[in-house]
RNA sequence: GCGGGGGUGUCCGAGUUUGGUCAAAGGAGACAGGCUUAGGACCUGUUGGCAUAGGCCUGCGCGGGUUCAAGUCCCGUCCCCCGCACCA
């Protein structure tokens, strides 16, 4: 019988919002649980990426529910923001790739495409298509609480204005200065997903050491401005062209693009006069430092693009000077090109300044030699200034030559060196892009410093001390994510919090500014507390003031001066204020670990600013990137898997499960096409399973075997609760599915005729405890079973100790040793036994067996003093070479026994023949085999080989023909 | 570079905190048998090597060490993945 999914899920999802179980409101009676996912960025459908971080959610919000907890699990979607905005215009221009990509992998419909030219739309369209995917896998939604971000859902916009406003007040926004990666063409910061080239860079500030030049400066750029000592002379490119300029109230030599760089940076530039590089060639300048007259050689190598054009030559330590050098000494003919002495050239020496271990006194001269470098457009040039700079920063120690500086290591005089000289105004900085980097519309970005830019100052000391204790007061799953936390906390500064340009949510104070996206999401699941009354009361936009607001989330403020104000009824205000204080604080958000360096490190951020600190978040869990088929997920790659289709293809529930058995902690998961279609199939055979196991009518009476099927029942709730408690999602599903299934087939397996009771009784238990990963199909089946209560909300099954039964388990495992053992034996004979006979041990086996476990514990025992204590007993000590034969095969299992199995086969001594009486029909079944159970030393017994002599505790003798 | 997470059998993946039922759970795949009109269904067995009696050998990235005992602890070493900002 083939499961129609489609139907079945839609049949109890009807029930579900029917029935609105998943509506919650507070209830002082109940304790209550709050959830929250990260809300979805909507410039496109969902994946099954979410769908795993959500499922997650949603599996420990019907633990929790199930656990007889208020659970509210509220969801909403995210349009803040640039992309949104980006790919509506991108299809609006008739970009191929995109519109591609919405037909193809999101299965946008052809009528659809041409209104997706406009960013609302596309944003509409999205947030319809993925609530209908949401609902359709089954998530126990309070849909009562739905939302959207940004000016468009104006009543949340007035949240993020409060909250901005709030954080204002308290000193956390301020004003400030930044660089960033720019593009002159679109007037806006350009970040690494807006990049048709140079992803992962981001500006560096150069440090320009001021040479003076007759009435000017030559600012040449600089990671290294401690190898100054080092300068033997200036390289300029003969052919690029150079500017004069004035630059505040100095006159500066730099290159033309330099020049228009310095502009955005904020620096007060006039040109005052444009001319080739090689009109300064020749020409000498001043070391700062020393005063040494110093000259400038061509450098074709020099890029004018690359910070100012300007570069100071240090041979000695600079492979890349050295070679330009060389070259030069060696071309004498492209000197006289230039119109240059080839002997100011050759005068030149390199100037050691650096001692660096495994070099010489010119570890740039020795490096170009060793590398076999050819010229200075040889390729290997790179390599061996990277070899170099690292070796001479990390291990290299200033000479002499660096006078207060000597002595010291590179690395740890370097800043206070580069203060010391802007100080002296030796130095002045310029910020550049270390590689070129363009802009999706094709423009070459420059880096610009933004001015009026409004920061959240996370650098606040603090602040990142309150912050680090609601990480260390929060849960945080997995334990190893707390680390990473407080380690990104302190590594986070001032946050740019406002952009120009996308949808969002205007700054309340400065008109043209949005409210960026990272920065209206962090505190927003206050919202949800309170979005429902405002929707049931027609709460309007105007309506909710700061005042309003204070009120409800800080207790600000006389409520009936605030009704007054605001025309919302004070009874109303009350209630969303219990709503809020009920709810809160969120006792579990997830999401995936990518978002611990931002979003989440905000979210703890932001709550300790706002609110007190029994308000501060409670849980945190956090999980690995879904990987589809062992690839990373890319959209424009076509290695994508929308929620929508993974639901169409396999169903709800397969597609829950196969996400949550697919990794758990912070591996990454692999979503598999085959393993989504296997869990689909084995669910289907899980419902035959359970339909058979209930149509049985097997006997009444409770033998061992019922007590051990209900001993592992309750070890499985056991583990699957432990596991769910602490976000052990994956262990909980395979423990939950998998073994609970292989306990009951091992019992079908064992008795003939199952007991019914029994069977009923640990399928009920088993449907509830998988109910959070496949709702739908335990659903249908409590329903079968006679059921006309939700599954959903009824009990969670609690673990009964006095179920647990150590004697059933250990006979047990005596049967499955003995199954394994004589399995064995077959298998290296290759005989095919007819009759198979069993020896259990004599009872001074057992006596010697039980005292030397005693002897052992807690400590090992030696064999000559066990033997001595066992001779004690005059029994034992008449059959002395026996028993000191048997200990001697025994001692050493019995020493290397973990004590609590010590301590549990002392407590219960077993009967070993009773058990194996019980296990013969099995047996005989399992072997086809007559079986015949002797004692050890029964004079009666059949025995050809004289095997029985060889049984032990726990061990039984075996005899095969 | 800085920070985080890892390396386990054909593959995926537990186990490492608290060393001992660990030749190593569970799943997938493969092979064999059973059931069946049929089955991408189900059940059973096998799936590191050797072995005509329940055993032995090899084995958890690599090299050492601690211990009666190491996948698990210690030291060293190699390799892989992820994040690093104005962007969701």
């Amino acid at each position: 019988m083939k499961i129609n999914w489609k139907k079945l899920e839609e049949k109890w999802r009807r029930k579900w919002e029917k029935a609105k179980i998943f509506e919650a409101d507070p209830d002082p009676e109940r304790k209550k649980c709050f959830v929250t996912f990260p809300y979805p960025y909507m410039n496109g459908p969902l994946h099954v990426g979410h769908g795993f971080t959500a499922t997650r959610v949603d599996v420990y919000a019907r633990f929790k529910r199930m656990q007889g907890y208020n659970t509210l699990f509220p969801w909403a979607w995210h349009w803040t923001g640039e992309p949104i905005v980006g790919a509506a215009l991108r299809v609006k221009m008739g970009d191929q790739k995109e519109i591609r990509a919405l037909k193809v992998i999101d299965g946008v419909p052809e009528e659809k495409l041409k209104k997706l030219v406009d960013p609302v739309y596309m944003a509409q369209y999205y947030t319809r298509e993925s609530k209908k995917a949401v609902r359709r896998i089954g998530y126990s939604i309070d849909w009562r609480r739905e939302f959207h971000t940004t000016s468009l859902e104006p009543t949340f916009s007035r949240f993020v204005e409060w909250q901005y406003n709030t954080l204002r007040e308290m000193g956390y926004v301020a004003k400030g200065t930044h660089p960033v990666v720019w593009c002159p063409n679109c007037e806006s910061p350009t970040g690494d997903h807006d990049r048709l080239e140079g992803e992962g860079v981001s500006p560096e500030e150069y440090t320009l050491i001021k040479f003076p030049f007759n009435n000017s400066y030559l600012p040449a750029a600089t990671f290294r401005p401690e190898t100054i000592y080092g300068v033997t002379n200036m390289f300029i490119n003969p052919e690029a062209t150079y500017v004069e300029a004035q630059v505040e109230d100095e006159k500066w030599i730099i290159s033309k693009q330099a020049a228009e760089k310095l502009v955005e940076q904020l620096r007060k530039v006039k040109i005052e006069r444009e001319f080739k590089g090689i009109e300064l060639v020749g020409k000498f300048f001043r070391d700062p430092i020393t005063k040494r007259k110093l000259p400038i050689l061509p450098g074709w190598f020099v890029n004018s693009d690359s910070a100012t054009g300007v570069v100071y030559s240090v041979p000695a330590h600079a492979p890349a000077d050295w070679i330009a050098i060389k070259d030069l000494v060696e071309n004498p003919g492209r000197l006289q090109e230039v119109g240059l002495d080839p002997g100011i050239v050759k005068n030149i020496k390199p100037i050691s300044m650096i001692s660096v271990e495994g070099f010489g006194e010119y570890p740039a001269v020795e490096i170009v030699k060793q590398l076999k470098i050819k010229d200075q457009f040889d390729p290997k040039v790179e390599e061996a200034t990277n070899i170099l700079y690292k070796k001479e920063f990390h291990t290299g120690v200033l000479k002499p030559i660096c006078g207060k500086y000597a002595g010291k290591l590179v690395k740890t005089v370097k800043t206070e060196l580069i203060e010391d000289f802007v100080k002296d105004n030796i130095a002045d900085s310029i910020y550049d892009i270390p590689q070129e980097v363009i802009c999706r519309c094709t423009t070459r970005c420059l880096v610009k410093i933004l001015a009026d830019q409004w920061f959240l100052l996370y650098s606040d000391p603090e602040w990142k001390i309150k912050t680090h204790e609601a990480a260390d007061k929060a849960n945080i799953y997995p334990e190893t994510a707390r680390s990473y936390f407080h380690d990104r906390m302190d590594w986070l500064r001032e946050w740019a919090c406002v952009r120009r340009t996308g949808l969002g949510t205007p700054l309340p104070w400065s008109p043209g500014w949005i409210v960026e996206t990272l920065s209206d999401s962090t505190i927003y699941m206050a919202f949800y507390t309170i979005n429902k009354h405002i929707k049931q009361h027609g709460i309007k936009t105007e309506q909710l003031s700061g005042k309003v607001f204070d009120y409800i989330f800080l207790e600000k403020g006389n409520v009936k001066k605030v009704a007054e104000d605001s025309g919302v009824e004070p009874a109303i205000l009350e209630e969303m204020r219990a709503e809020f204080l009920y709810w809160y604080p969120v006792d579990l958000r997830i999401s995936a670990k990518e978002l611990i360096p931002n979003h989440l490190s905000f979210f703890l951020f932001q709550h300790t600013a706002l609110f007190p600190r029994e308000l501060w978040p409670r849980g945190i869990s956090v999980n690995g990137m879904v990987m589809i088929e062992g690839a990373k997920m890319s959209k424009s790659k076509g290695n994508f898997v929308t929620l929508k289709n993974a639901i169409n293809q396999h169903g709800a529930d397969a597609t829950r499960l196969t996400s949550i058995l697919g990794a758990q902690g912070m591996d990454d998961p692999d979503w598999r096409e085959k393993n989504a279609s296997s869990t689909n199939v084995k669910l289907q055979s899980f419902h035959n399973f359970l339909n058979q196991l209930t149509k049985n009518s097997g006997r009444k009476e409770i033998t061992s075997l019922d007590l051990w099927l209900l001993n592992a029942i309750q070890k499985r709730i056991h583990q699957v609760t432990e596991a769910l408690e602490t976000l052990k999602t994956r262990t909980a599903a395979e423990v939950g599915f998998f073994e609970i299934w292989n306990d009951i087939r091992w019992y079908l397996r064992r008795v003939r005729k199952p007991n019914q009771i029994v069977l009923n009784q640990v399928v009920n238990i088993w449907i509830r405890l998988l109910t959070p990963f496949i709702p739908y199909t335990c659903e249908e089946f409590w329903y079968l079973m006679g059921n006309r209560d939700f599954i959903s909300t009824t009990d969670w099954p609690s673990y009964d100790k006095s179920k647990i039964n150590v004697e059933a388990e250990e006979s047990e495992s005596l049967v499955k040793n003995l199954l394994e053992d004589t399995l064995n034996i077959i298998k290296a004979t290759e005989i095919t036994p007819k009759r198979i006979c069993y020896y259990v041990s004599a009872p001074w086996k057992w006596n010697v067996y039980l005292k030397s476990l005693e002897k052992s514990t807690p400590i090992r025992v030696t064999l000559g003093n066990l033997i001595k204590e066992l001779m004690t007993d005059p029994e034992l000590k008449s059959m002395a070479g026996s028993v000191t034969k048997f200990v001697k095969e025994t001692l050493d299992e019995i020493n290397r026994m973990p004590d609590d199995r010590k301590k549990r086969r002392l407590q219960s001594v077993m009967n070993e023949k009773k058990i194996l009486k019980e296990a013969k029909r099995f047996l005989e079944r399992e072997f086809n085999v007559t079986i015949n159970i002797y004692d050890e030393e029964d004079m009666q017994r059949y025995d050809p080989k004289k095997r029985a002599s060889i049984a032990k505790p726990y061990r039984p003798a075996i005899y095969m023909e």
